[in-house]
DNA sequence: CACTTGACCTGTCCGC
DNA sequence: TGCGGACAGGTCAAGT
């Protein structure tokens, strides 16, 4: 699910909701998301009362004030949802859709209680995603944070930056390439399709090929398509809902993901899929030209 | 360096 | 109705 627009948006309601509030009770129904499991970890987080909302990519990092931070990491399906407490309905009174309908469900795997008789849910259908819980002095250790690329929304992302980056990965395809974190946080397999799109740059073209006009164009279409999706509140296909169990509206305007055998709302063009990277790659074949004797 | 594949999991969808 | 296979928003390790 979650690429940046998502945890971004994720991130934006939890810190609207749960700063400040002190954790009474953390319930860990599936060890291994929780990490470090067992009572330590739990232990070192009960009575600790929430600072901050963070997002690093695609990590959210919820800062304690015990000088630690959790962690959390959605991958595909995770779902963190908020609710005010057990008595008291959603708004619009709508039940909060989560893979199950329950909340919790089956797929509840830790919850987190404020002292306030709060809650924070964490859902996870294929179970890949995870919360740690971290020093604030080790975060920066985290492997997947050190190794992070920029944030492609924040101003030291300038094009300048990028064209550096693309000069250094000269030879890598641009599909596996953005979605490479180390290149670039926060892009997935939604938002890859989407900027290629845009740019109208197939994503099996080599990196080291691009003609300036189209460094910036790339530049460009990965900034307007994360804030578009941002405006939207990201892309709900399955299980992505928002800290109240809300759906993002991205989708409808989708350029080519999730719209195979659509047409291209440019050219009218049959929205073609291909596997690149393992991963399923939609795009026009008309706005974005293959790569020179490139077939598949 | 850089790509591909399989693994981690559970569920849905589609064709037969 | 059942069954098998493909596929699903992300990383990671291993192989080429």
């Amino acid at each position: 699910m979650p690429e940046l627009p998502e945890v971004e948006t994720i991130r934006r309601g939890l810190a609207r909701h749960i700063v400040g509030r002190t954790v009474a009770k953390v319930d860990v129904r599936l060890a291994k998301i929780f990490q470090p499991g067992g009572k330590a970890g739990v232990t070192r987080v009960v009575g600790a009362k929430v600072t901050k909302v963070k997002r690093r990519g695609k990590l959210l990092l919820i800062g304690l004030t015990t000088e630690e931070t959790l962690v959390i990491h959605l991958k595909m399906t995770g779902q963190v949802i908020f609710r005010e407490s057990t008595n008291i309905k959603l708004a619009g009174g709508h039940p909060i859709p989560t893979v199950t309908g329950d909340l919790p469900g089956k797929v509840t795997h830790v919850i987190i209680t404020f002292t306030d008789s709060s809650q924070l849910f964490y859902n996870d259908l294929r179970q890949f995603g995870y919360i740690k819980l971290v020093s604030n002095g080790q975060l920066g250790r985290l492997p997947l944070i050190a190794r992070f690329g920029p944030e492609p929304l924040s101003k030291a992302f300038t094009l300048v930056v990028f064209r550096e980056r693309l000069k250094r990965r000269r030879r890598a395809l641009l599909k596996p390439l953005l979605l490479d974190q180390t290149f670039l946080a926060g892009l997935g397999n939604i938002y890859v399709d989407e900027a290629l799109n845009l740019a109208r740059l197939h994503p099996l073209r080599v990196a080291g090929t691009l003609r300036r006009q189209q460094q910036r164009a790339l530049y460009t279409a990965i900034r307007r398509v994360l804030t578009k999706a941002l405006r939207y509140g990201g892309t709900s296909i399955k299980t992505y809902v928002t800290v109240r169990g809300g759906q993002g509206d991205y989708l409808r305007y989708a350029r080519v993901y999730h719209r195979t055998g659509k047409s291209c709302r440019r050219c009218g063009t049959t929205i073609q899929r291909i596997v690149v990277a393992g991963r399923g790659t939609h795009l026009c074949p008309r706005c974005q030209r293959a790569p020179r004797k490139l077939v598949y």
